[in-house]
DNA sequence: CTGTTAGCGCATTCAA
DNA sequence: TTGAATGCGCTAACAG
């Protein structure tokens, strides 16, 4: 390792050529002879040199980075947790670093959405992947309603100027009920906080009882976490107020929560209740019983939110994308129902 | 909105002012009077102005962002997946911004390591958190040997020369294997591939076993996902190769997958194999059996990566952590063992 | 208290 | 085929 070298003018200065030689060869670019540009090429890997992304960036008023903005709650607690947000954040990364593109990750509270526009305005990033629309669709309307290279996970609503990728969660919603009631359920319960995208599987929910004669629903307000989900089923237990035999919850983490507050007080999972979960993370295949829940492909709606995000940014019209919501038949739900008369 | 104020320059020219005196009002700066200050960030509010930050970047030679490096094994799939780092890597995003650094998110392939310098010889981050050292301890060395600003997690070596914050994997090794000596098991297999850190939980694993006087050591190659853990040990159970009463798994979701198997297999777990995780992930809590594991604290581990680096950053002298690592006794253990005679 | 000036490192126009 | 000069938007030393 020979000495440092950690300007264009360095290197230059080093070759015996102006700086500019330098930049165009660096570049490779054909101006330049072939001879001096591999030459310069070599100097330049020799010492690692590698150019100032912010003089760069500055000079080119673009960044090569993409933000991806987490909106958090801001009466829940603000962390990054939820592994189905984390799951896709790790496609996404490794989808635009194979675009060669660098990845910004900002988390706001939901309120100060407004100034997300920043990171677009300011050149510090040349596009945004932002999730969390569920609590500030209004917002991001306001924001966005230009052809900002943006992209929202979550689902389309009508009112959003913006392109969004996301599932419908209406139609997962009613899936997984109808899927309990075949499996012979007759007091379904939704259970999860209703914040925007959870709301609509709650009305998928209840499209599914109301098709099925159904006209009492059941919501159990649980906010997106294990213990939550825990704690607020293992009250209704020990009150002998759980008087449910089958479960929508809104999310698998919720779900998980509440087999385990279930199975802790003698209840069996599918016989007593069925429960179904929504996301398909991970662990949802390997625990005992598995969970029947409704896929999120992670992979396809990172990749989905990354194309559609650099076909805008090549300036491509784009628009929303809809990804199919499989229902994942496992254990948890499963006890023959109805239709084994 | 009134119309676009995009620099320094235009927000100048609108307040009647010189340049400086707007870059010194934005920064609230006591040279410039506090009737002046207020009307200009009045007036920056109003038009809802932010500083370039490239521009920025490149005066003041930083950068305010600090780069989350995940070293990826070029073998393995290229994804971040683990749950384990997913999720440490919400609580530093958590911190960082609380401390109102960006954080830029890359991942590179092990081999390619050497590059990671040039975030900061680029002033692209003003330090650097790096994952992975497991596979590419030596080329960390070699790189980092100064006194950069840098902190890998991980476990320390003596060789090494930069700063880490992690467990200890021997100590956590050994615990779990002790744990199921004490639940009675006979033979005890560790499952898991040992690269750097898995290596050292499968020393610990030896440690306690030649502790106990036994000489047999059985090592079950998985690497780590639940879906390699479930086909091995499938296939093992399958050609009734498993034999087995004990199994320490390098990881928690090894854990989830072998539970799979063997639970598919007939084998009650823990009364036919007993069975300890590592990590703690949120679901070990929640699946049936619960899982006994070795806590690695992600907001712990998350928080001291930060505060460490931060300080090196503020040029203060740090030093390693080693954090603790509780054992968590849960369901997929237990079975009274010998202590019960 | 405020303004003038210079320069961070790079890409690019214009001239040679 | 190469070099000299300019400016991206900002901060800070120096002057006033």
């Amino acid at each position: 390792m020979t000495k440092k070298l950690s300007t264009l003018a360095d290197l230059a200065r080093e070759a015996g050529v102006s700086e500019s030689t330098v930049s165009r060869a660096l570049s490779n670019n054909t101006l330049i002879s072939q001879k001096t540009r591999d030459r310069i090429q070599a100097l330049a890997h020799e010492h690692n040199f590698t150019l100032n992304t912010a003089a760069r960036n500055l000079r080119l008023q673009k960044s090569n980075t993409i933000a991806v903005v987490l909106l958090i709650d801001s009466d829940a607690d603000q962390s990054v947790s939820d592994p189905f947000i984390l799951s896709i954040l790790g496609v996404i990364a490794d989808e635009l670093s194979q675009h060669r593109y660098d990845v910004l990750l900002v988390s706001h509270r939901t309120k100060d959405a407004k100034n997300i526009r920043q990171y677009l305005d300011t050149k510090r990033a040349d596009g945004l992947i932002v999730f969390g629309q569920g609590d500030s669709g209004e917002h991001l309307s306001a924001l966005l309603n230009q052809n900002l290279p943006v992209v929202v996970w979550g689902a389309q609503t009508p009112a959003a100027s913006y392109v969004t990728v996301g599932t419908d969660n209406v139609l997962g919603g009613r899936r997984v009920t109808e899927h309990l009631r075949e499996q012979g359920c007759q007091r379904i319960a939704f259970a999860g906080h209703l914040s925007f995208e959870t709301a609509q599987r709650y009305q998928g929910y209840r499209q599914a009882l109301e098709a099925a004669g159904l006209r009492n629903s059941h919501h159990l307000d649980i906010h997106f976490s294990y213990e939550d989900a825990y704690q607020v089923t293992k009250t209704l237990l020990d009150n002998n107020e759980f008087s449910y035999d089958g479960v929508v919850a809104a999310s698998d983490s919720i779900a998980l929560g509440m087999i385990r507050a279930l199975s802790e007080a003698g209840k069996r999972v599918p016989e007593d209740v069925a429960i179904t979960g929504y996301d398909d993370i991970a662990v949802a295949a390997y625990m005992q019983p598995s969970l029947t829940t409704i896929r999120q492909d992670t992979r396809a709606g990172g990749t989905c939110l990354v194309n559609t995000l650099l076909a805008q940014l090549a300036g491509e019209s784009v628009q929303s994308t809809l990804l199919d919501t499989p229902l994942i038949v496992r254990q948890s739900s499963q006890r023959g129902g109805q239709s084994h008369q």
